[in-house]
DNA sequence: TCTGACCGAGCTGTATACAGATGTTATATT
DNA sequence: AATATAACATCTGTATACAGCTCGGTCAGA
C-alpha cells in the first residue's frame, strides 16, 4: 500500500457484490446468501487490511452501508469473532484482532501440517480448470515486478489459497484450511513493507511455477510439498526480519493494547 | 483500587482479566459469559442425544427456559450451525444435523491425525492433576460394567476430551480438536445400542489404563497414540456394525483406512 | 375420489427502541 | 496544578414487534 489508491474504498465494495451477485439479478437473495455475501466482503476487507488491525468497525456504519439493520451485521462479526479476525468488545466496539507472534507461529506450523493432509485424506483429482487457474495466477504474478502493491499480492494470495482449497475433499479439512488461512494471511501482508519486494514475487512465481509444474504430473503429494515448504518459507522471512530489527525491544508486535503516545 | 502508581499513568484500566473466576459469584455474569454457558448446555443436550437428530428446536422454548429473549439464544444457536452440529431453516426451525457416514470418516480420519499433532506442537506438561482426573474417570469406567447407561458413558466420553484438549498447548489446535470432537461424538453415541456394551466399557476401561500409565511416565506422545488407537478403535466397531447389516463381518482390526475413501 | 389452490399456525429473519457498558471529557475539590 | 469524581457521547447487548417463509390442513372443483 506505498502508492495511493485513496478510491478502492467504495470501488472494492462494488466489485465484489458484482462478483458475489455475478449472474443473476432478479431473484431476489436470500437471508443466508446475504449473509454469505456481506461475510465475504468484510472478510476481505481484513484479509487485504483495509481493515487495518486495531481497527474499529462501527456496526451502524456496516449496516448502512449494505442498507440492512444491525441484526445481520452483528450475525456476521460474530462469525468472524468465532473465527479469530475481530473481537468484539462491549461498550466500544468491533476491533480487527492483531495476532501476537506466538499464536502467528501455532497457526503457521499448524497449517504446514495440515497442508500435507491434503494429499492423504481424500483430495480431489487435479483438472485442467485447476491448471488454468493456475497459469492466470502465474501472469498476474509476473506483473508485479512492476512495483509493490500490497492489496494486489494480497489478493493474489487469497485466489491462490483458492485453488488450492478447491483441491481438499474431505469437507472438513477444507473448512479449517480456509479458517487457518484467513486468520493469519493479513499478518503476512503487514510484514511486507519491511521485506524486500522482488524477493517475495520471486518466491511467488516460483511457487506457482512448481505447483503448476506438479499438477501438470497430476502429482497433488508434489503440490503441497511445495505449499508446505512456501509456507516455512514465510514464517523463515518473518523470523529474519523480526531478529534483525527487534532483539532491543522485548517484543516486536505483541502488545496490542499499547498505542497511540509515542 | 489497589493498582497503585505503577508506570502507567492513566492506563491502569483494561483490567477486566482480574475477574476472579472461583471467588465472587454475587457478581452478574457478562453477556459473554452467560452466552457460553447456554451454549455448553445446549451443546452437552446435542452431544448426550437429550436432543437427538432431527430433534427441532425452538427458539421461544429455548428463551423461556433461560429467562432471556431469542436474540441471545439466536446467538447460541448460530454458533452451533457454524460448528455443524444444528441447520437452522428459516420458517421450519433449528434442527440437529443427523449423521452422514461419509462425513463421520472424514471427521475421524482427521481426529486422528489431529491428536497425533498434539504431542508435536507444543505440548503442556503433564501434572498430578491430569492423573487425578484420569483416575477418577478410571473409577466411574468401571462402574459402568453394571448395565448400559449411554448418557453416563456420553458424559465419561466428554470428560476424557476435556482432559485430553487440556493437554494441547496450541490454542488454534485445542479448538480444532474440541470442535471436531463434538460433532462426531453423538455419532458414536447413537451407535451404542448396537454395539456389544462389555466390549465398549472394555475398550475404554483399556484406554483409560493406558493412558494413565503414559501419563505416568510423563509420556505425552504415548498418550496421544493411545487415544488414536482408541478413535480408530471406535471406528472400525461402527464399520463392522455397518457391513454386518448387509453383508459378513469384516475382520475386526482392519489397518487404518488413511487415504481410501470406499 | 382425487386434485390443486389456498389459508393459517408456527417458525425464523429483520428492524428498532431501549438498557447496559466503556472510555473520554468536564468539573469540583484539595 | 493535580486528582478524584461525575456527566456524557458512543458503542454493543437485549427485548420485542412485525415481516417473510414453510408446511400441513382444508375446501372447492373436476
Amino acid at each position: 500500500m506505498s502508492t495511493g489508491n485513496k478510491t478502492t474504498s467504495k470501488r472494492n465494495l462494488n466489485e465484489t457484490q458484482s462478483i458475489s451477485l455475478g449472474t443473476v439479478r432478479s431473484t431476489k437473495e436470500s437471508a443466508n446468501e446475504r449473509h454469505q455475501r456481506i461475510y465475504q466482503v468484510i472478510r476481505e476487507r481484513i484479509s487485504l487490511l483495509h481493515y487495518p488491525p486495531h481497527t474499529v468497525i462501527g456496526e451502524i456504519e456496516l449496516a448502512d452501508e449494505f442498507n440492512v439493520s444491525r441484526t445481520p451485521i452483528r450475525r456476521v462479526l460474530q462469525r468472524l469473532q468465532y473465527e479469530g479476525l475481530v473481537d468484539i468488545r462491549s461498550g466500544v466496539g468491533t476491533v480487527v484482532t492483531d495476532i501476537d507472534i506466538k499464536t502467528m507461529k501455532e497457526v503457521y506450523d499448524l497449517r504446514m501440517y495440515l497442508t500435507e493432509l491434503i494429499s492423504e485424506l481424500s483430495p480431489r483429482v487435479i483438472n485442467s480448470e485447476h491448471i488454468s487457474a493456475m497459469e492466470s495466477l502465474m501472469s498476474r504474478t509476473k506483473s508485479m515486478y512492476d512495483g509493490p502493491d500490497s492489496e494486489a499480492y494480497g489478493r493474489l494470495c487469497n485466489d491462490l489459497h483458492e485453488v488450492l482449497i478447491s483441491l481438499i475433499g474431505s469437507a472438513p479439512l477444507r473448512e479449517i484450511t480456509d479458517n487457518l488461512y484467513y486468520r493469519s494471511a493479513r499478518i503476512w501482508i503487514t510484514f511486507l513493507p519491511n521485506l524486500v519486494w522482488t524477493d517475495v514475487i520471486y518466491d511467488q512465481e516460483m511457487e506457482t511455477a512448481e505447483i503448476i509444474a506438479a499438477m501438470k504430473r497430476n502429482d497433488i503429494r508434489g503440490v503441497v510439498q511445495v505449499r508446505r515448504y512456501y509456507l516455512h518459507t514465510l514464517l523463515s522471512r518473518i523470523s529474519d526480519y523480526l531478529r534483525g530489527v527487534g532483539h532491543a525491544t522485548v517484543s516486536p508486535m505483541t502488545p496490542i493494547a499499547i498505542n497511540s503516545n509515542d
